[in-house]
DNA sequence: ATCGCTAGACCGACTGGTCTATTATCCATG
DNA sequence: CATGGATAATAGACCAGTCGGTCTAGCGAT
């Protein structure tokens, strides 16, 4: 498969709105890094504000992958199907230089005053907490957890404090908050 | 004490900065706001970036005011005292209209390119958890916590946590993922 | 008369977005 | 097979608006 122009643009936006933000990036810094003239640009994307979401579903893409691979993974017990997403998710913010998570980061800068992005974000969030929580229904079913856990809010406490956590591994460019926030988590979570 | 120029251009700056973002809210917004022409801004502030982070100091000042308020609470065992003082933070994101921590999203905005706010941010952020961390300390010597328990560790782990949730609390303008998040924290870390 | 501060016109740089011209691609038809 | 016209895409000069920041003038209290 070739890469479009199209795409080509979007690869090279994902690290700069990762990086800088959504108010800091700017169009012509993915014009320059990609060779691209303005028009092209504007002949793939209405706007700005179109390119970042392209970008968003671009990222969420290989997120379902990632979910996917991970949480159908039968050669694992389902928690630690769930604890290797997470993993595999630390070991990516680390190749690309501990800048924390995209979602996190879009969500934080825009939620206050663009509500486009804002539900764009809570919507990518609920659906990676509807898949954790289908997975951790599972691990009821090998006796990992509690019959009794409520799922739904598990999965939500996992996202929360991994945002949290990449945030502080950002300000710190390290891994240690997102090794800590999980070791605590699912050290605490199991059956009782 | 009367509200001098300098303190009225921050006490408005504050919720925009918090609301929009550093690169989203522009100097004219705050003038505008307070009725202050540009000249008078630039005398009492060299630049945005200054303003930014006198706004910033001016947060943590009230932080500080905060964790002497309630961590020197004597009417309550140490372990309360650090709930209550995340409560009470709760209770001031509510009155704000949800938009979460300032120091999480200015750090998550600009911790990725600015280093001078990267620093900063996590100076505060250590800071608090130091003050934390000395609270859980004395939760040993009332039994709240086992002996073993890493404070440093416990601490770090809380404030991340923490803006995970205050970030979810953004973006759903609600209190639930704090009230979630504090309620696993603290029904975790109990001695056995 | 000095100095802290107010006042706001002004400026250069930059940004997202538009416009028109040009080139490449594809497909229908003689 | 040729060809012509429509369409997709490239190309980049250009524009209007905005933003952070400067500059000089004036004000008021000591």
């Amino acid at each position: 498969m070739q890469t479009t122009t199209r795409q080509k643009l979007l690869i090279a936006g994902m690290p700069l709105l990762l990086e800088r933000g959504y108010n800091d990036f700017g169009i012509n810094d993915v014009l320059k890094a990609t060779g691209t003239p303005k028009g092209s640009f504007y002949h793939h994307f209405e706007s700005k504000e179109a390119f970042a979401l392209g970008i968003i579903e671009l990222y969420m893409e290989a997120v379902h992958a990632g979910l996917d691979a991970c949480l159908d993974d039968a050669t694992r017990t389902p928690l630690n199907r769930v604890r290797h997403f997470f993993e595999l998710s630390r070991d990516k913010y680390r190749d690309e230089g501990y800048f924390g998570c995209l979602l996190g980061g879009v969500g934080q800068e825009l939620s206050g005053a663009n509500p486009v992005f804002r539900e764009k974000i809570e919507e990518c969030f609920a659906y990676i907490g509807n898949r954790m929580a289908r997975c951790l229904e599972a691990a009821k079913t090998t006796g990992e957890l509690d019959a009794s856990a409520d799922t739904d809010h598990l999965a939500e406490l996992l996202i929360d404090c991994w945002e949290g956590a990449a945030l502080r591994s950002r300000l710190r460019r390290s891994p240690q908050p997102l090794d800590d926030m999980l070791e605590f988590y699912f050290s605490h979570i199991a059956a009782a």
